[in-house]
DNA sequence: AATGAATGAGACTTCATTCAT
DNA sequence: CATGAATGAAGTCTCATTCAT
């Protein structure tokens, strides 16, 4: 059934304008909710900023909370893929430095989105968990658990995994996001300096 | 750094009924955010669940921001009573014994007011800084700067004082916080040794 | 049934009061009338103004209307004196003098509470119309009604005393009235000239 | 000079549909205005009225003030258009008959829409100018001021041009107004022969 | 009488969503 | 598919008025 090739185009334009505009709608709406807040983020106001009527927001979404859906979405989207190549690019080296490159990469791409991790973190925890951020924390949970299991023998005999695990989830994922948000006067490498201690000094002997 | 005229409340309640309308309030208020959201949290319906008409509400906050900042306000000075209290107590002895009371007391707070503390974290947009959340804060901040000039040969050398007082700060927050609110399969005990190790581990020579 | 004069003052001062309170809640009413507009006028902020409770407004005023009312009455009354005096004062002179006085008479006391009668000119028209207001009116018609019969002969033939009392009546009412709420800048004495001239200019052969 | 955008109207209206709308909206206004008074033309009676919902008035008019002044604005497109078209007629014409049959139009004009006059001077607050209306004002005081300096030798030698603009357009203004409101049992034809003599009176040597 | 707490109708306005063209 | 007009529920807030003390 598939048509000859100096056809096909005809529909998969189509499909293409569609797919972009899909994406001007979130590149809009993520400004307008960086812009005015959440509650400022009307519908109204994300279709004139995407350049498009009303009416079309509907063609897309079945509603408004599936357009912020889909920002945070794109949003772990992107954090996924980037987190992914560092950590496909760094594995093989040992742990400490591994981390610290993971860390680093974390906190650079936080800053690059500081706007919009602001009103997730801030604005958008009204709208409960959002699955493929939680997919992010939980692979990368995955990923520090194995290296807790390979490297056992460096750090205190008492740790308990699942405890431990947590610990390191919460207080680097804490960290690293207030760090943006609040701007504290400490430089980016000093920072990662100071979260890698952190975390050496809990595990170490 | 006092706040905005628009934030205030409005009558100071002289007869004791009035005192009551504004616990009531405050109390309705906290609930409905409890079960409906902020979003959901209309004037109209914490009047409702307070049992008076909407109009007494404008009675004694001018609009509904001001009950927001009151809720916090409320919960605000019931920490700094209650941590005070804990910090009068223990402040004599030596600086870990000391510490650790404090983030027993501390986590036990927060556990006994769940509720509303996952309100004030998830469902409370920022309206500004919260000056008496703002205030508790600040207080416990200068305690531990004192403790850490004090026995500051006990520490690593290379410590900036400020740095180190955000990272303390940050960590401990959020990690009572999500301690709290997530509810992981750790009990008490374990989290403030947990907890209190962390910080020794990144203070310690 | 008459008291003991010894027992009397009892009662005397406390009507006293409750004129005097009157009186005060009319002076704050066209106080704030003048500073707020008519929808700026509500009861709360004229309790507040005449420094009393807002439930004790309605003790001497059945609603708001009513105290509206109660306070273009009192500026109609104090026009009337004023200008009851003035017509006494200068009757007996001729009747060019006499008018040029009570129009500059007239003219000085719309300045004087030029506030006011903007309200009552511009605001309060949807009150529909004011007895006193009307009495004064009146008053001021039927003297002139007056001096066109008396001095008939120095004007022209075709008169027609009912038309030309509207008119007079129309003409120096609303450009005094004017004159005061707009300020053109023409001097008091230039305007009673020109008002004068306009009238003698009106009735003369 | 522009008033400020608060006021405007909102959508320019592309389609037929909504052209009608806006009609309706104005219509219903004017109605509502001329039964309930200012005070009770609230919003919600007035979409009622021009038989949509009550939002469909904001695609339209950012506020309720705005369409008050879209009413004034209507009313003066009309009377300038009118009035125009009266003046490029009888232009050429010696003044006195000019003006007269000018002032014969405008009592005309306002006896046609007595009802919309009324609203505008008894009920609609002063919203700041009514930029359409103080054009018309304008260009008629143009015309007039023309006109004397073109004949200045048939006038009083005292005349102070402004002085006199301002008193001319007053008086005709006011006295025209409240002719056709007041009604008072004078024919229209004597009427502008009255308002004729009287500036005539006013003028002449 | 006076106070101030309480009331509740109703005003203006916004916004997610639907619908006719 | 897109547009933009239309919807109407719901939200915040004000205010004249009443009531308990």
């Amino acid at each position: 059934m598939s048509r000859p090739p100096g056809l096909t185009p005809r529909r998969i334009p189509r499909q293409d304008r569609s797919r972009r505009t899909v994406e001007g709608i979130l590149d809009a709406a993520a400004r307008v909710l960086a812009e005015r807040g959440y509650d400022g983020a009307s519908t109204n106001r994300i279709a004139e900023a995407a350049g498009i009527s009303n009416g079309s927001l509907y063609q897309y979404f079945p509603n408004k909370d599936a357009i912020m859906v889909a920002v945070v979405d794109r949003f772990a989207d992107h954090l996924t893929e980037r987190l992914g190549a560092q950590i496909d690019a760094t594995m093989h080296q040992p742990w400490p430095v591994a981390g610290r490159a993971l860390l680093d990469v974390q906190i650079r791409l936080f800053q690059e989105h500081a706007d919009l991790l602001r009103i997730i973190v801030e604005q958008i925890p009204r709208l409960g968990p959002f699955d493929k951020l939680a997919g992010l924390q939980r692979r990368l949970t995955d990923l520090v658990r194995v290296q807790l299991l390979l490297n056992r023998s460096e750090f205190r005999d008492d740790l308990d995994i699942d405890t431990t695990l947590w610990m390191l989830t919460e207080i680097v994922g804490s960290v690293s996001v207030r760090y943006v948000l609040d701007r504290p006067p400490v430089p980016h490498e000093r920072m990662v300096d100071e979260l890698a201690d952190l975390v050496i000094g809990y595990l170490r002997k």
